[in-house]
DNA sequence: GCCAACGTTGGC
DNA sequence: GCCAACGTTGGC
């Protein structure tokens, strides 16, 4: 089993959002970012367990957890001309783009912030903290995980 | 709104 | 294959 950490803008899509999803479910689309589509597409699987972050926003940080339910199939917003994330290089023969569906397992009682996680010793190894990350999918090791979820006490 | 960091594109 | 230009991300 991996962990893994998925960004979101809350104004795009918030786990709020998630929670009043149909069995709390969504398919994670839109990802354009060809090593985030590998993670997608190879190494996220069934019953991994993801931080859910929300970014560009004020403050910033994780805010639950989200359950892979269904592993990397074409992303077929690709297809979709209509669609923000169309992208004409995809096909579905040869689909360029994947996505995974997640369902939500945990809202936060309180959102753990960037600057907290910036200001725990053991967690400067995290994806997230390193400068200029802009991945929306980064793996978590087992003991940033954990060191994350003890800050809920 | 600003801007640093980064990924992608395309001319050569 | 190089690299400048450009677009995007995301913290602040």
């Amino acid at each position: 089993m991996n962990y893994w950490l998925i960004k979101s803008e809350p104004t795009a899509f918030s786990i709020e959002q998630l929670a009043k999803e149909k069995n709390q479910t969504t398919c994670w689309d839109g990802v354009r970012n060809y090593q985030a589509r590998n993670f997608l597409r190879d190494d996220m699987k069934r019953g991994d367990l993801a931080f859910f972050y929300h970014s560009n926003c004020s403050p910033p940080g994780i805010v639950g957890i989200v359950e892979v339910v269904r592993e990397g199939y074409p992303d077929d917003t690709a297809f979709d001309k209509a669609s923000d994330h169309y992208d004409p290089r995809s096909s579905k023969e040869n689909p360029q783009w994947y996505m995974v569906d997640v369902r939500l397992k945990e809202t936060f009682p309180r959102m753990v912030t960037l600057e907290e996680l910036k200001s725990i010793p053991s967690l400067n190894t995290m994806k997230i903290l390193q400068r200029g990350n802009r991945l929306s999918v980064t793996p978590v090791t087992p003991s940033e995980w954990k060191e994350v979820l003890k800050q809920l006490g």
